[in-house]
DNA sequence: AGTTTGACCCGGACGC
DNA sequence: TGCGTCCGGGTCAAAC
């Protein structure tokens, strides 16, 4: 489940594997993971240099020379870089021609992954619900008290809604709140202004430390180079048997929806 | 209008 | 071995 740290990741390594590279061929093999049609999508794109990489939440921005390709992983969506004598995997489903005879391989075995073109100057209006990045100074005491004040929802909720701040997701969550030694469950509006700041920093530190380790690796996740568990951060709930602080064995319930660890003596609910 | 819920996109995993 | 069912998570739309 690449989230800002992963898709951080696979950003850098493909920036250094494919920066100036030139796309000479497009093969979609599953047609639902790009939005446009395969004609306009193989004619604005082929020819094109991949000039710039760049990151906004979870989406990953591939600037070419006129356009921008905008890409989402989803769940499980991957890239590969190989030789074009390597034969195609089950899930590959895009595959770019490079002008060194390699390919860039999109691989994703849930196909819920997206890719589509913008213009450059239409950025600012597609990404506008996204929130602040977690490491912008848009992203501070007062954007937190005026966005929480009335928020109800589990403060879990709020961290992964994309429109609160960008590219935190279901695993980094649950390492947040527990840095935090909140419970997921606590209503939002319940964060004082010491709370806040220790969110920020939370978030801060945690994300930093993910991007350092190369993302988590956690079921199927890997970086374009393949590369599978030798830089990983160690997660200290999501997933995890017993909280590594306390002993004490991990719960998980369902917030928002979705499935949530946490240590019942570490982490504290507000009311 | 803000908030909450559910559908959707799939195939792997699991149970019988 | 085969079949049916459930699960996961980000996003979007519909319902409240």
């Amino acid at each position: 489940m690449p989230e800002f740290p992963e898709v951080q990741t696979v950003l850098d390594t493909l920036e250094r594997q494919i920066k100036d590279r030139q796309i000479t061929k497009i093969k979609i093999l599953y047609k639902p993971i790009v939005s446009c049609s395969e004609t306009s999508f193989r004619k604005k794109l082929t020819g094109q240099h991949f000039r710039s990489f760049r990151r906004r939440g979870k989406y990953l921005l591939f600037e070419m020379d006129d356009i921008t390709l905008v890409s989402h992983l989803r769940m499980e969506g991957k890239y590969f870089i190989m030789d074009d004598s390597v034969p195609l995997s089950k899930h590959d489903h895009v595959v770019f021609w490079l002008d060194d005879g390699r390919q860039l391989r999109y691989n994703d075995v849930r196909k819920f992954g997206r890719m589509e073109l913008i213009e450059k100057q239409d950025e600012y209006d597609d990404f506008k619900d996204l929130g602040p990045e977690p490491f912008s100074k848009a992203f501070n005491v007062n954007y937190c008290k005026d966005y929480l004040k009335d928020k109800k929802a589990p403060i879990k909720q709020v961290l992964l809604d994309q429109s609160f701040v960008a590219g935190i997701g279901n695993i980094y969550a649950d390492e947040i709140l527990f840095a935090m030694n909140t419970d997921p469950r606590t209503p939002a509006n319940r964060l004082d202004e010491d709370d806040m700041k220790e969110l920020i920093s939370s978030a801060r530190k945690i994300l930093k430390k993910a991007i350092k380790a190369g993302g988590t690796t956690i079921r199927s996740y890997t970086s374009s180079l393949g590369v599978t568990g030798r830089f990983q951060l160690s997660l200290k709930v999501h997933t995890m048997e017993t909280c590594p602080v306390c002993g004490t064995k991990i719960r998980k319930i369902t917030v928002g929806g979705r499935g949530t660890y946490y240590c019942e003596k570490c982490q504290i609910l507000k009311k």
